[in-house]
DNA sequence: GTGGTCTAGACCACC
DNA sequence: GTGGTCTAGACCACA
């Protein structure tokens, strides 16, 4: 798994650490029960400092992913994956489909995009 | 055109602006020749600070897409389309790969996101 | 005589045109009784308003080196040349070491200044 | 090191510091990995509003010779002291250059200019 | 009227 | 603590 956070993003760091948790969850990387990264180790993966992964947990703590076991470790739920299942699909749809509008206002061609699409379907598998 | 601003979204309103004119001048809403709003205008129309207005315009000069000449006003310059056209395609390219790889993580199928964008497609049509 | 004033440089376009017209009068290029252009032709010859140039004219007036006659035009004053020369000679000397201590501490070798100073000077011969 | 502006002068407090920030990394008193003084900080010596401070960082991140980290501060970047010195080399040498064309008009003989080179440089050394 | 700049003070995200 | 950003209001130079 690659925790890494892209700080030039938008997006703010708290909030990509959370995304890529779901992700994982969502797609079953993480079962439940599995515990994560302790947040110094997700820190240093991810390049980033502890207290950014720390509210990244508590907030999937709080979305009722993950729980935290004082002194244990960070562990998914049981109802973990169809939390984050249920939070991912729709969101990122429609992220998708924004995204492809604009870049279809600006001026790409349809066929460009689904070359694209494959080509970087193929560099993630 | 509109020249609103979401200080909600987690791109600033000085970037929002810089995408909206690159947008205009891509799709030559706005020629070479053709003036901007001025700043003080484009901040009552945007609802933001006049301050803010002007760090999106100084960087779209700096950019090469505008050209301000001090007690006239802000233009488009001759190359500008080029250069906005394509920081726009590379933007939005780059956007749509990332929201694609996204939705896959998801757990979306790729014929799922296909069909979609074909479905989009049509209602942008 | 090139009147182009240069909107990129720090110093203000009136007060290029001031020290134009005082280089002008030391160098004896305008000389007493000499009309100088009038406010509308220097503002087109140097692509600047003409509430620019009336302001230099006026800060020249105030030097003592042209004086206005109202409706006939502007003209070098008897003791201009030296007014000129005295405000031109060690102000100019002043900037000219300034630069060249700046140039040097930038690394450039007093020979390449030397070398670059004659070559401008044939340039501008 | 002294970071002082002087406000009086044409060129605009954020465009000293460029220089000075340019002039300190060009002469190796900044090397690459160094700290800047931070915006707050740089603010107080140089007698200027933070927000300047952060414009002329800004800048010079821009110009890829310093380098932002949020939340760490503000850092010499590897190729930095060649940016910074080749931008010095050309921006002094055109400021000397234009110098020694503004004397040569004010009267003085290239022969003066030259004698009060060597004898400056004789100062300086 | 225009853009350009500065100050003062505030909030946010990150370390 | 750090940088990044925004607002509000002001002044200057230029057209």
């Amino acid at each position: 798994m690659d925790w890494r956070v892209d700080p030039a993003r938008d997006t703010p760091p708290w909030r990509q650490l959370v995304d890529s948790v779901l992700d994982a969850v969502a797609s079953a990387e993480l079962a439940p029960g599995d515990q994560l990264p302790s947040v110094r180790q997700m820190a240093a993966e991810a390049l980033v400092n502890h207290n950014t992964v720390a509210r990244a947990y508590r907030d999937l703590e709080q979305l009722g992913v993950v729980r935290g076991e004082n002194g244990r470790g960070v562990f998914v739920q049981a109802g973990g994956p169809d939390v984050a299942r249920a939070l991912r699909r729709d969101e990122t749809l429609d992220a998708f489909l924004r995204a492809a509008a604009e870049a279809l206002r600006a001026g790409h061609a349809l066929d460009d995009l689904l070359a694209a699409l494959a080509q970087g379907r193929r560099l993630s598998a």
